[in-house]
DNA sequence: AATAAAGTACGAAAATAATCGTATAAAAAT
DNA sequence: ATTTTTATACGATTATTTTCGTACTTTATT
């Protein structure tokens, strides 16, 4: 029941919850990194709809999806099985290698920062 | 050739790189989360060192692999990828979310802040 | 010496994910 | 009214990953 997205079904999701709910047209020609046929977007939508990823809409001929997981709680199981899986569960390794590879702009690195000390604070 | 390690290999990768050299044996009594048949895991580390992901000595009956890999840079790769695919390439986002669920230790909290520092003063 | 245990090799099946082709229907354009 | 465009439906195919069974060999044990 809570399997995790695939990776072309992620990229899916993405486009949805960016933009709202969309036909299968507009989150194909969003997703420009692929290049893969019409029909075949279309059938992992209808996929993602039977496995209860999608809502969908059929009153207008264009069927109009939308996600129906929620963004956040999504994204945190992905982490935590990432986490899991490449850095042996441990969160804060995985925070500093991605700190040490990527370089986040100063006022990226102040909003951790606020967010340390949040944490910091909480009983 | 630089394609990723799967999630079957990578349990494998793990158990390399935390003990070292091992044999089949080693490995697959190690990987106690996953309930399968020797021969599976011998098969798959086969394949890997087909694939030049693992070093094989074939000295004695008992082959010995070790990973060919970086620990380092595979970990890194598989991060920017899971970066660019679950949060758009923000690595900030990925990090607050990181650190927004599980809780770190105090220690952990102040290593991670130590980082900032000193990406903030590099040029 | 005979049997059991422990190992590799490897083809092939099972499971999962991703892709597409074709049929068909509705709407729009000519 | 015809033709073209734009949709969905959906079976089937391809690709990838994971799993295992069987054959064979070497080493231990009895």
């Amino acid at each position: 029941m809570n399997t995790r997205p695939t990776d072309a079904e992620l990229e899916i999701l993405q486009v949805l919850w960016q933009n709202g709910p969309s036909t299968v047209r507009h989150v194909h020609e969003t997703l420009e990194s692929r290049d893969v046929g019409y029909t075949t977007t279309l059938k992992l939508m209808q996929i993602m709809f039977e496995k209860g990823l999608l809502n969908r809409d059929t009153d207008s001929r264009s069927h109009i999806y939308s996600s129906k997981v929620n963004e956040t709680e999504t994204k945190n199981g992905l982490l935590n099985r990432f986490v899991e899986t490449a850095f042996r569960g441990s969160t804060s390794q995985l925070v500093m290698q991605a700190l040490g590879n990527h370089k986040a702009s100063t006022e990226e690195l102040n909003q951790i920062r606020e967010l340390l000390n949040q944490i910091e604070q909480q009983p």
